[in-house]
DNA sequence: GCAGACGTTGTGTTT
DNA sequence: CAAACACAACGTCTG
């Protein structure tokens, strides 16, 4: 071994791939162009620090178990492998600075207020060190910070807005894995101490675990990709609102979670997108075209981007002020699948066992928590997708909550879903339901989705009676959506108020809001100010 | 400052 | 059976 040598270290967070990953390859360049000065260790860290700042279900932990093993592989076919390192970033950097004797470390940037203060941290570790840091923007097609840039400096708040600002920007350049290192190049003296970790180790309960219908990694994501890409015809025509959101299989590419690992570089499905439609004259376009789900995406980073506290409504610039209500006991039932309406309930309970569920679907039941009917706060559903899905994202993740509940970039919300209604349109026979609400299973189409309407005695016949079998619905959503339609009115007349400084015409007492505990997160001082305002609510 | 157009994906009834 | 409309009416952007 020889002793001079210093390392090259490329740092894995999102990204887990080795296609399209500019920072990847700057490691894999200067390693080339020196093989006998330098050692290569792409590393990933595996961080507690995570467990504060969000929760991670059983199926999300095999995914990312699945995506570590998949990308050991692929750097293994590389002449490398993967270093997976136990701690926090700064707790741990120090240490490999020195014993690696690290020159240059290289990552892909991330919007995220976690990552962004971690990022910082260990830049400045770094600098003190003298190791030098090279960070590249590849999560995402467009970088937030220039789209932000582009925008005066304040990110578009709308899609259309949006659209405008990139579609002036150039596309990156899309690159291949990087080529094989030469020989030598990984240091020898490595014990299994860098393994990555065996699914028994990240998985603490796996009672949790259901099918694993999209397993992880980039050797997946590929193959995924190409299998949605291969009906050109189909890409061509795609249009979002018309896929079904309970079809009983994936109506749409399912390529979310690999997007949100990285183990998929959209900047490469972009392009590959691109392509066919060259060949394709008649195509759909954003935002319902696939080009435009990609957007869609690129457009809550942006706004995320600006906001550290984008997943809450207090300090939160882009989110109305609404006086969403703590019930427990209704929160417990929506996230179990128990309300009582079996469209909802099938979706949720989907969600728990296969961890991902179509857009529609995270529509119908995120309308239903919120301003629909249960009139609870969107962070409370956040933060069970949050545990539970595959593709689970902070900026998707909130900027999706907000859309829902009329809280942000969507304000019609008058517009409310039927728990009854809005399923029907796509299964009218509700073998949707019958799939994941077995215990519904012999009710006939007329009262499928409304299992209330059938009289007792059908129950029994149905063998399935409301109240011991399957719960009673928990609430009327031809009496609550009303009222909340109300609710929502009054509130946003309040944060009418609050903005333009003016009180309206007909003004009546507004209901006493009651502040619920955030979790887990602690209240940034950014919050503080805003809370003045939202006192002003009252 | 203001009117009008527009906004990925509502429902239920009428024509 | 598809299209049009009422429902009661939002914020953002543009000219």
């Amino acid at each position: 071994m020889t002793a001079q040598r210093r390392t090259l270290v490329h740092w894995f967070r999102k990204g887990l791939r080795v296609h399209d990953n500019p920072a990847l390859f700057q490691i894999f360049e200067v390693a080339r162009a020196a093989p006998e000065k330098f050692y290569v260790r792409p590393i990933f860290i595996l961080d507690p620090g995570i467990l504060d700042w969000m929760q991670v279900g059983a199926n999300r932990w095999r995914f990312l178990q699945q995506s570590l093993s998949d990308l050991d592989q692929q750097l293994r076919a590389l002449n490398t492998r993967l270093f997976v390192v136990r701690g926090k970033p700064v707790d741990i950097f120090p240490g490999l600075f020195e014993r690696w004797q690290v020159q240059l470390l290289t990552y892909e940037t991330d919007i995220e207020p976690y990552a962004v203060l971690r990022d910082a941290a260990v830049q400045q570790l770094a600098a003190s060190q003298g190791v030098k840091v090279d960070t590249h923007c590849s999560h995402t097609i467009y970088n937030p910070e220039l789209v932000i840039v582009r925008n005066l400096g304040k990110p578009p708040i709308t899609y259309q807005k949006f659209l405008g600002i990139v579609e002036k920007l150039k596309l990156p350049k899309v690159l291949n894995k990087p080529k094989k290192l030469p020989d030598g190049m990984q240091p020898l003296a490595d014990s299994d101490i860098y393994d990555y970790p065996t699914l028994e180790q990240l998985v603490k309960r796996p009672e949790d675990l259901g099918i694993n219908k999209f397993p992880g990694g980039e050797s997946e994501a590929l193959r995924r990709m190409e299998a949605s890409l291969a009906d050109e015809q189909w890409v061509a025509k795609f249009e979002k609102p018309k896929t079904a959101p309970n079809s009983l299989e994936p109506s749409t590419t399912v390529l979310s979670p690999y997007l949100k690992f990285g183990c998929l570089s959209a900047r490469l499905f972009h392009e590959r997108l691109q392509e066919i439609l060259a060949r394709q004259p008649k195509h759909s376009k954003p935002p319902v075209s696939l080009v435009g789900q990609l957007l869609w995406r690129e457009f809550y980073y942006t706004v995320a981007a600006a906001e550290p506290n984008f997943d809450r409504m207090l300090g939160n610039a882009y989110c109305l002020q609404i006086p969403w209500q703590e019930q427990p006991e209704h929160l417990e039932a929506w996230a179990h699948g128990r309300t009582g309406y079996p469209f909802i309930d099938a979706i949720m309970r989907q969600l728990r066992q296969e961890g991902w569920i179509h857009h529609l679907a995270r529509h119908a039941v995120a309308c239903f928590l919120t301003r629909g009917d249960l009139w609870i706060s969107w962070e409370e559903g956040q933060r069970v997708f949050e545990q539970l899905l595959l593709d689970q994202d902070w900026a998707l993740n909130a900027g999706n909550w907000m859309w829902l509940s009329a809280s942000a970039f969507f304000h019609q919300y008058f517009r409310v879903y039927s728990p009854v209604a809005f399923g029907k349109k796509t299964d009218p026979k509700g073998d949707y339901i019958k799939k994941y609400v077995p215990e519904l299973a012999k009710y006939p189409a007329k009262c499928i989705y409304e299992p209330w309407k059938a009289t007792l005695g059908e129950q029994r016949d149905y063998g399935c009676v409301l109240g011991s079998d399957y719960p009673h619905r928990i609430v009327n959503h031809d009496v609550v959506h009303k009222e909340n339609i109300k609710r929502m009115s009054d509130a946003y007349k309040v944060n009418r108020e609050v903005r333009t400084g003016k009180q309206e015409e007909g003004h009546e007492e507004e209901e006493e809001y009651e502040e619920h505990p955030t979790g887990k997160r602690k209240a940034s001082s950014k919050v503080t100010g805003s809370k003045l305002k939202h006192k002003l609510l009252k």
